[in-house]
DNA sequence: GAACTCAGTGAACACTGTTCTAGCATGAAC
DNA sequence: GTTCATGCTAGAACAGTGTTCACTGAGTTC
């Protein structure tokens, strides 16, 4: 920081202007920006203003390189999964394999606040992440099910995993500014809220209120991807 | 419309008033003009102005019975599924229940533009659901599979109803302003593009090419409800 | 050294959600 | 039948939003 970062007076404005960046702004720049904004302020209070503040640079300097917010965002669902590899198909290991890529998947969406919103509000069909859905059909088209179970596997499980991260991302936000105590005191009220409902009206969800409070969100993911996997295995007719 | 409905000239502002609504203002009536202006605008130009102006009443009118925009959307998703009723549980036909109740509340998303998207953004815990979850439940429990499974049924294929209506209304969005003839142009075009990849590269994506534009929404859907009723049906035990 | 290009600027436009003060019309109280 | 309180509503205002625009000024090209 000089002394020449101090603003200009205004008599002087129209002779001195500041000096333009050094570093030249670019797509990437305001993409890393972007995200550390919404990291820091969330999707809600998300604005191009905050990231042109986040750059130091004026916020119509952002509209040269970017179209308008929604293909900001696009730019930063497509980084979502840059660099993420999937394995060579394994016949004998497909579930497996299946399994691995939702857990990846869950943790990329988890690598940004609100990613999760981001994300279902795209359609995943951006050149970047072509090769990444050729190999995810090509993992399931090895189990041997047909084509057309196939092409919906994709969508069934991206559909999943992003609903579930976005439904976990809201829990999250909701209880974001409250310390363990309170967050143990709500967790509490939401059970009792379960347990007194009247048994006689509401028989199942007092039976299965435990499980839906106590099981942590890890092995809710994991039953709910293995649920998904058996239902993909019935379609494979056997040899 | 009488000529009372003309605005009053400015130097009389402080004297005449027009007449208050001879109808009141209710939560009732302020959620049918949003759904009117959400059908209307969509959800991005949905504003409290746009309601105000609907309703012909002054925008603040309408904090005194919301407390905010969120709050609306609110009233608006409980209001989606009222109504809607779950046959009795029947343990030798629990699958074909579950799809019935899918499919169901996909018409009921669609009833309404963007209503998905308010959908997904909202956690569905609310007392006025809690009677519709509870039958849901009875439903699942009735098939003899493991609560836990149970339990994690309703997430499951609420998401994927919720996720499924959201892509198709996104699609639906996109090509909303086009005529018949470009949006069959646009369905060409898209073919093509998967027709022309590199087959060596994508080996995959030029075999499920048909698949994935030819299908129907409605025959997709099935399908998914499909898997996901086979994959919980493979929990319950042998008898 | 002059001409040109173009990323970046600040101001402006047309909106947004929300809050505030103040006035109207209706009901109850006397 | 007048007074009072109360609940709704209006209008203006605040602080913010996405986006556009004419205009700089540094760097490059001729």
């Amino acid at each position: 920081m000089s002394e020449t970062d101090l603003p200009s007076p205004p008599w002087d404005r129209n002779r001195r202007r500041p000096a333009p960046a050094k570093v030249p702004l670019t797509r990437d720049r305001i993409v890393d920006a972007a995200y550390t904004v919404l990291d820091r302020e969330g999707y809600d209070r998300f604005s191009m203003r905050q990231v042109a503040l986040e750059l130091g640079v004026a916020v119509s300097a952002l509209y040269v390189h970017v179209a308008n917010k929604d293909e900001l965002f696009e730019l930063m669902y497509n980084r979502t999964f840059v660099g993420e590899e999937l394995p060579d198909p394994d016949p004998e290991n497909w579930q497996e394999q299946i399994k691995e890529f939702a857990r990846r998947g869950r943790a990329r969406l988890r690598q940004h606040r609100d990613l999760a919103r981001i994300s279902m509000a795209h359609i995943p069909f951006t050149p970047e992440l072509l090769p990444h859905v050729e190999r995810l059909m090509a993992i399931f088209r090895s189990s041997g099910m047909p084509d057309l179970v196939a092409a919906m596997a994709g969508d069934l499980l991206s559909t999943y995993i992003e609903g579930f991260c976005l439904e976990e991302s809201m829990w999250l936000e909701r209880y974001r500014d409250m310390d363990e105590e309170t967050w143990e005191t709500k967790r509490t009220e939401i059970m009792n809220y379960f347990a007194e409902l009247p048994p006689d009206r509401f028989p199942n969800m007092v039976a299965m209120a435990p499980y839906m409070v106590d099981e942590s969100n890890d092995y809710r993911f994991e039953l709910g991807v293995d649920i998904l996997v058996r239902g993909l295995a019935s379609y494979i007719p056997a040899r």
